[in-house]
DNA sequence: TCGTGATCGCAATTGTGTTGCAATTGCGCC
DNA sequence: GGCGCAATTGCAACACAATTGCGATCACGA
């Protein structure tokens, strides 16, 4: 049985392209599975240098999956690169990441899209197709604390 | 008569806060107002180089903007930043500014706004105050050239 | 098991963004 | 209109994420 049948599927997928599956690939595409959210190049870097490997071979690896269009490289916002596994069931034609960033405490929240993508299309006629929105503003939490701190 | 209405009442407000208006902070102040768009660090600073000005100061002077809260700094997913002059009519508690970044071409696109903020935010409950957004996709040009060139 | 070319590790480079400091300048005050 | 001084500028240098070059190493098909 495969640990992950993500991981083993893009194991084939990279080899299908004459590639090879490297133990630091191996855990770079682990780190971003069990992330779930975008991560940086330093943070996985960080997790992966414990493994023993080097912030170079991180950021290749992540490039070339970026290349084989099996990982996102996104900005959020804060002038950092952040890499996501690319989602199988986000591939159809609907917006497919919508985030919500926190100006105030910097916190990132992915938002549920279930019929916003349809929505946000309508909503913005000519614009072309939306294929991934990243919103801005203060989160409820913070909205809440400063209310409290003052009028 | 002022030149720019906005201007000089830019430069009032800097002055209310016991500040200098100074040529360089003119200069950089036009140049946002004349653009209309968000701008680079590097595409002010080149203009104001003509003008003989030094990018650390146009960088410092956009840096006091964003501090007094006349300028947004933002960035629009090609990892640099962008300077913007706040616009006033934006200063509801709608949501402010909408772009479009195509993927394809690079080309960014002010959306109306008109109905949007609204449906945005009652679309996405529970995600707190969004006040601006970026939207990234494939531009209706784009789009065509795409199916022209292939199915 | 072996050979070879893809990949890795290390060191160095790039380019945007940022800070330190001495020289300069706007502006209140006389 | 001229003076003084603190805000501001210009220059140089620094910080740091992102990126590249290259010799050493390793995955994998034969």
């Amino acid at each position: 049985m495969a640990k992950s049948q993500r991981g083993s599927q893009l194991a084939d997928q990279i080899r299908g392209t004459g590639r090879r599956m490297t133990k630091a690939r191996q855990a770079v595409i682990a780190c971003l599975e069990s992330a779930g959210l975008p991560l940086t190049h330093k943070q996985i870097a960080r997790a992966l240098r414990e493994q023993g490997f080097e912030q170079t071979t991180v950021w290749r690896n992540l490039m070339m999956l970026v290349e084989l269009g099996m990982v996102h490289r996104r900005e959020l916002g804060d002038h950092l690169w952040r890499y996501e596994l690319v989602r199988v069931e986000a591939a159809g034609p609907a917006l497919a990441v919508v985030y919500f960033s926190c100006l105030s405490c910097s916190g990132l929240t992915p938002v549920s899209t279930e019929a916003t993508p349809t929505l946000l299309q309508q909503s913005l006629p000519g614009v072309g197709r939306i294929s991934e929105a990243l919103l801005r503003g203060v989160c409820c939490d913070c909205a809440k604390a400063v209310e409290r701190s003052g009028p």
